[in-house]
RNA sequence: GCCAACGUAGCUCAGAGGUAGAGCAGCUGUUUCGUAAACAGCAGGUCACAGGUUCAAUUCCUGUCGUUGGCUCCA
């Protein structure tokens, strides 16, 4: 599956897509270890069998491009790597591709699929490949760029060549079972001041069975899409009229209180302060923070009475104002200040997508104010309360990023060296897998970022803690050091859940709605079995409210049977049935929705275990 | 922002140059039922918005807005 990346900055969601899979011209087979990723089982994924898809997927690429240029004459071909399912080609054509023309191209691909025609690749020197390509602007290129003393190789199947540094499969029969999936704009090399090239991306797997079986995962993906959900389950919608801005309906507005209720209850056991502080700030704030200058284009600005405010797309510079202040002392250090705060931040048009990036939501945001020397400490708390509540909401598969210092940047090389350092120490001292990324950082500091997949297999960044050498300077803080000098703490930068809006998405997409019962809008709906059960229906509602459960009655005159179907669909944990039986020994029969019907109960004993299972947000 | 597709009832969708249809949901009535869909009826739409072509546009064209899939960006 394609995989995404998408970071998110303490203060503002970021992605950064990368093919899984890639292979540059060169042929590096380049790859990430991705153990969250929701890929096929572990079992079938043997060395030998990537082996075999990475060499068929990169020839089903090859071969498409033949296609393309058989019904395309005049069309530059660029790159057409394998990825972690299937592969892509990008193309510069004279017209985008049609429905047609992938039909078109399918048919021309499964003619040289069934010519079989074996793959062989010869070295050529830099002129001879020039010449070979000197029609191909783009091949022309590639090889222009390549070192002096880069081998290059052409890699064939008879019927077509291509600069390639291979590894493809034997001949065109290996080539399995595949499909045309979609066409896509995407920019040469990847730069948005480069050509515009069309893309079509393809699937392919060794047989028929594992091609179905991948696109059943895609249709099972698209079922638990947190959009559809979100919908169907009455949680969220959005509008026109304010666009990339969920509106939460009730249902959708108690799965976020409670998030945050858990963030809250995290905070007095990890020693965090919660404040409050102004939606629009004077630009002389955003000014003196920087953000006036690099994203005022991402900023909702207004004037009123003449003067000029801006929307706060992030909480740093209102937290280093509270830190402000007051004088502090190191005795004090280190100070948690959390921060809720609503954020707006104008996205570009085509970057939204679904509660994961949107442009109005809040972070579970926290800034802590720290000397250097406390850095080590606060940043492996932090991973230990990520983890506790990563664990309590059943997210196993994470990945974690270090993103080690940017070229642009502020700060001394010294202050540098010690920030990567705590943060590479701690993750070292976790034990636990990282990737190390050069130049990822933010231009303040280093951080350490935690992406979790969605159900398609794209990664969003959820948690993040950053470094922050900036803001204490553009503020001028300090704190009286133990000999009396003033010092600059350090700032971090924490979000646990991330946007709570991105989270409760991937939280949907994980669970395909069915949250746990702490999270879940409705805990308890009672199934009258005829209209004289309801009055004792309501009663047990009643004594559910009094315990602190959300519990409602279906009191419609639907059958049993579809209120059960009902219910199903709506996610609720319990199902509580009541008819004559019930009524008389003071009963409900309980049915989970996961289908199990635990059958007659006393009332009270259900209160107490529904009650338990909440408090323990089991 | 870029490439492309799409926008018809609350939801999921069908439809055609002559002012619209289904299923589900909703409402009403009948039914009062034992663990995943009782039956019948009713109601519901300026066919995203704005221009243009045409005797006639929801249908064709253009623009705008929005959404979707990618690309780029993400303090």
């Amino acid at each position: 599956m394609r995989v995404r990346r998408q970071s998110l900055q303490p203060d503002r969601p970021t992605l950064r897509r990368s093919a899984p899979a890639t292979a540059d011209i060169a042929g590096r087979y380049q790859t990430r270890s991705h153990p969250m990723s929701a890929q096929q089982p572990g079992a079938e994924a043997s060395s030998d069998l990537d082996d075999l898809r990475y060499r068929m997927r990169h020839s089903a690429a090859h071969v498409m491009a033949e296609a393309v240029i058989k019904l395309f004459p005049e069309a530059q071909i660029a790159i057409g790597p394998p990825t972690e399912d299937g592969f892509y080609y990008d193309f510069e054509v004279s017209r985008p591709f049609t429905p047609d023309d992938l039909e078109q191209i399918d048919s021309l691909m499964r003619e040289t699929i069934k010519a079989d025609r074996p793959f062989s690749g010869v070295t050529l020197s830099r002129d001879a490949a020039l010449e070979r390509f000197d029609d191909q602007k783009f091949k022309v290129e590639l090889i222009t760029d390549l070192p002096e003393d880069e081998e290059i190789t052409v890699w064939s199947h008879e019927s077509w060549e291509d600069l390639c540094a291979g590894r493809h499969a034997d001949s065109t029969g290996q080539i399995g079972a595949f499909k045309l999936l979609s066409v896509a704009g995407a920019y040469w090399r990847g730069d948005e001041s480069r050509e515009m090239l069309q893309r079509i991306y393809g699937t392919a797997w060794e047989n028929k069975k594992e091609l179905d079986a991948y696109l059943e995962r895609i249709e099972e993906a698209e079922r638990r899409d947190h959009r559809r959900l979100g919908r169907e389950l009455d949680l969220f919608f959005f509008d026109p009229i304010a666009p990339a801005s969920p509106f939460f309906l009730p249902k959708g507005t108690v799965i976020l209180n409670e998030l945050n209720a858990y963030v809250k209850d995290l905070y007095v056991k990890y020693g965090y302060q919660e404040v409050t502080t102004p939606q629009i700030f004077n630009t002389d704030l955003w000014k003196q923070s920087g953000h006036y200058d690099n994203y005022i284009e991402n900023m909702y600005m207004m004037n009123v009475d003449e003067r000029e405010y801006g929307v706060k797309p992030m909480n740093c510079p209102a937290a280093a104002m509270l830190y402000a202040a007051n004088t502090h002392s190191y005795r004090e250090l280190p100070i948690r200040y959390a921060d809720h705060g609503r954020l707006h931040r104008y996205e570009r048009s085509g970057v939204t997508h679904g509660l994961m990036r949107v442009r109005t939501f809040t972070q579970d945001d926290a800034h802590i104010f720290a000397t250097l020397d406390q850095i080590a400490g606060e940043v492996n708390s932090f991973i230990e309360m990520l983890d506790e509540a990563y664990a309590v909401l059943g997210f196993g598969e994470i990945r974690l990023a270090l993103s080690l210092r940017p070229e642009k940047r502020v700060g001394t090389d010294e202050m540098w060296d010690r920030a990567e350092a705590a943060l590479s120490e701690v993750l070292e001292a976790s034990g636990r897998q990282y990737g190390a990324e050069e130049g990822e950082g933010a231009f303040y500091g280093p951080k350490i970022d935690f992406f979790v997949p969605d159900a398609l297999g794209r990664e969003w960044q959820l948690g993040t803690v950053q470094l922050d050498f900036s803001l204490p300077e553009r503020f001028d803080l300090e704190y009286a050091a133990e000999d009396g000098s003033l010092q600059r703490p350090v700032v971090i930068h924490r979000a646990m859940l991330g946007s709570v809006e991105r989270f409760l998405g991937v939280l949907i997409e994980h669970t395909a709605g069915a949250l746990p019962i702490w999270l879940s809008p409705v805990q308890a709906t009672v199934i009258p079995i005829a209209d004289r059960h309801v009055p004792f229906g309501e009663g047990v509602v009643e004594k559910l409210r009094s315990a602190g459960v959300r519990a409602d009655v279906d009191a419609g005159n639907d059958r049993m049977n579809a209120k059960i179907r009902a219910a199903q669909g709506r996610k609720t944990p319990y199902m509580l049935v009541v008819g004559d039986r019930e009524q008389e020994a003071n009963q409900v029969a309980v049915r989970e929705r996961s289908g199990g019907n635990l059958g007659a109960v006393d009332i009270d004993d259900f209160v107490a275990r529904v009650v338990e299972e909440i408090a323990t947000r089991a």
